[in-house]
DNA sequence: AAGGTTACCTGCCCGC
DNA sequence: TGCGGGCAGGTAACCT
């Protein structure tokens, strides 16, 4: 399901109905996950009061009144709903955070791609999920001097690079291939084959689409829901993801489809020319 | 050694 | 109607 849009409005819709609540218990369903629900966090969080819900590149923090936080990513398929006590249990509901009789947190996942885990809140960051990991696309911390510093030196694709998670955060397979529309770049591109001034271009676009589509409540492809249930709108925005065959938005050229890394990705070859 | 490929899962959609 | 194949938004361990 989710990029670093869906993440953020998830995050947002979760935190107005959770921060300030007392977690009293979480009950493991299936702790079958990418890597097993650690089964101490019913003992260590409970009886903690939520005080933030963090992002950091697809990861949400859900920082306690604790020494501990809970990190955790939703994979391709992670949901995560608000619900009374009394709902009955979804089909691949994992685990859950039982706040009061009217609020418990569920978390289900069908291709179980997603894990959590509890992190020393005074050192997440050298956690091994979050040591090695680049900037946050929407800080001032994603500077296009950074972005050419690094790629300028590798043969890899373009599009790779900017989806590598080590050179910046939360750009998945669908904004990869927008924002290189936007942007006006092949995504097959080497790296060290752009110019200075096309990283200028690219950093702004990517930080651009971004922001669209968190905007307009991310992208509901498959089932990606907010946590109210709500769809997202941005997928009405697409330009190319998903539309090889039909006409360039832009210049009527058909869009193309092409795989790199094993990833479906999509482009104009007018537009994006080599 | 960098960069491409595969595996991890289930669900869904398509064609036969 | 049913079955098999291919594909899906992420990540990391493998090969080469």
């Amino acid at each position: 399901m989710p990029e670093l849009p869906e993440v953020e409005v998830v995050r947002q819709g979760l935190s107005p109905r959770l921060i300030g609540q007392y977690l009293q218990d979480i009950s493991i369903h299936n702790p079958s996950l990418r890597y097993p629900v650690p089964p101490i966090l019913n003992n260590i969080m409970s009886g903690h009061q939520l005080m933030d819900i963090h992002r950091r590149g697809k990861y949400l923090l859900f920082e306690f009144d604790h020494e501990h936080l809970l990190a955790w990513h939703m994979g391709m398929s992670g949901q995560f709903h608000v619900l009374p006590a009394s709902a009955p249990t979804a089909k691949h509901e994992h685990l859950r955070l039982n706040f009061s009789e009217t609020v418990t947190l569920r978390y289900r996942d069908p291709r179980r791609f997603g894990y959590v885990g509890v992190l020393e809140k005074s050192d997440w960051q050298q956690h091994p999920w979050f040591i090695n990991m680049g900037p946050e696309p929407l800080s001032d911390d994603f500077h296009h001097d950074h972005l050419h510093e690094i790629c300028t030196l590798k043969g890899a694709s373009i599009k790779s690079l900017i989806m590598n998670a080590h050179i910046v955060v939360g750009v998945g397979n669908i904004y990869a291939s927008e924002s290189l529309f936007r942007t006006g770049i092949h995504p097959s591109i080497p790296g060290k084959s752009l110019a200075k001034e096309q990283y200028q271009h690219l950093t702004s676009h990517i930080r651009q689409t971004l922001q669209d589509a968190i905007d307009a409540g991310g992208s509901s492809i498959s089932d990606f829901v907010q946590v109210d249930g709500k769809p997202g709108y941005f997928s009405h925005n697409f330009q190319v993801y998903g539309r090889s065959g039909d006409p360039c938005y832009r210049c009527r050229s058909t869009i193309e489809q092409c795989k790199l890394g094993g990833r479906s990705t999509f482009y104009c070859p007018s537009c994006q020319p080599i």
